[in-house]
DNA sequence: CACACCTGCTAGATTTTCTTGGCATGTGCA
DNA sequence: TGCACATGCCAAGAAAATCTAGCAGGTGTG
């Protein structure tokens, strides 16, 4: 039987979302405490929009989740944390994903279905 | 007692290396079985310039490794093969190599010690 | 009201990565 | 010699990712 595993797809965002210093960062520093955007952004010594740019990948990734909320004194603000993750990168881990990578054609294909017509 | 994983540029350089279609599908090919590049990239479907390129990224990471051999007939063929190595993904271990990423700052302050003298 | 925080967005410049196409080398064989 | 197949490298364009700077909105406090 096989271990069913990530998709390539899968795999292949999760590799490019974490492959950038900055990330890797945010990911550490979310994984000892969750903290709000700005508080991160100084912790870090980077700006708040490079900061939310980084967030949003991870994000997309579903490396990280949000949840806005209140302080006590009523400001908004976005607390992030780490959702658990693990992902074994071994040659095989990696051939059984390779074999469900959507192609470049699948893609233009996939693409043209959606232009012309039916929803 | 800590788990000593990798340093974190080893793994960000691991991470942006298999953060790419092609080069997974080199791993998941090589992983079956060690050939040489003018046949991989038939195989794969690639120009033997782009493999090549991708090949060197990957040897460079230390996921692949090659060997230039003489075919019975004489012909020089570079065979690759794939590395054995395993990565864990996990916050925690995340956290544990993001400690040791060599910052901006320091990158710029190494390569002008390089530039202005002293071997 | 001004100030200090919090949030979000985007246009544009810059940098990096990817990809193609061409050229050069060498071997064996008809 | 000409063809097939192997290697290597490099220039230059195309595409994608990164980062900055600036704008917008909100709340509470002096």
């Amino acid at each position: 039987m096989s271990a069913s595993g990530p998709t390539g797809d899968e795999l292949l965002t999760v590799l490019a979302t974490l492959a950038n210093p900055h990330r890797l960062r945010v990911i550490a520093a979310l994984s000892r405490e969750r903290t709000y955007v700005s508080r991160l952004a100084r912790d870090l010594g980077i700006s708040r929009a490079l900061l939310q740019l980084h967030l949003r990948k991870l994000e997309a990734a579903g490396l990280v989740s949000a949840q806005l909320e209140l302080s006590p004194d009523g400001k908004a603000m976005k607390f992030y944390e780490v959702r658990p993750f693990a992902y074994r990168l071994t040659p095989d881990a990696i051939a059984d994903a390779a074999g469900t990578l959507s192609t470049d054609t699948e893609d233009r294909d996939r693409q043209e279905g959606e232009r012309d017509g039916r929803t």
